[in-house]
DNA sequence: TTAATATATGAGCAAGTATTCATATATGGA
DNA sequence: TCCATATATGAATACTTGCTCATATATTAA
């Protein structure tokens, strides 16, 4: 089920690949991500490949903030933070609270700071 | 030389832009991240944010591996996968080691594994 | 009910990207 | 030297994506 290559004779059925250390390829199969979760996986990354929607999270990891004051911080339109918004909403990165016609959005989940914090320490690293 | 929003009267130039809590605008202007840092941390997060790169750093992170064998474990073409590999090794991710016509990349960066299991995490948690 | 306003969203466009195809480079062996 | 082969790469293409613009929805206040 954790195992895309069904065999080494399928393997080299595709064009042009050859296999050099069988043992290795083997082991390797064993352990990859079947295709679901690599999807998820990447979906997730993908949220803060972003610098918008990074700005808008690492804004949200500080506080809670309305779609308004959110544009006038990060200077852009309501209009592209409102997508960006429901995008990190549709992955549930984020969620929102209404009140009256105010919508405040806030982190939900507790991965992103983790994520947040290896990022930055990767680049302040290297 | 963090706050990327002069001040407030200029963010309120930006058309349809409204600040609704001023003290909440100010407090998060002051945190804002640079362009710089906010495009290379995304640049980090969107090398894992594609499901091909994301197999080739778990599959490295398990074993360092050739060009001609990393193709035959996720079953794509060589050239796809040494595009692939050129594109996270600019990012200082993974790494090479030449012997011979072969050229066998590992990874190069101690904050990918943590990465990788936070992502792992997140989509197993929700 | 009507106007004002905070937010959401569909369509369109420009820019970016992952793969393929053809080919180049480089190394080892005959 | 000549051929086979492991890897790299430029160009083209199909696909994706982030923003803008126009407009819709929803809630408050008059």
């Amino acid at each position: 089920m954790e195992n895309l290559v069904a065999n080494q004779d399928e393997t080299k059925d595709l064009c042009e690949v050859t296999i050099i250390h069988d043992d290795v390829v083997a082991e390797a199969s064993k352990i990859q991500l079947n295709e679901d979760t690599a999807v998820k996986m990447a979906s997730f990354y993908q949220a803060l490949g972003d610098p918008t929607r990074l700005r808008i999270v690492h804004t949200l990891i500080h506080a809670e903030m309305c779609v308004c004051d959110l544009a006038a911080v990060l200077e852009m339109t309501q209009s592209s933070i409102s997508h960006q918004l429901r995008y990190l909403r549709n992955l549930a990165l984020i969620k929102r609270r209404k009140v009256g016609r105010m919508v405040y959005y806030s982190i939900d989940d507790e991965h992103v700071l983790t994520l947040f914090e290896t990022g930055l320490a990767h680049i302040s690293h290297k």
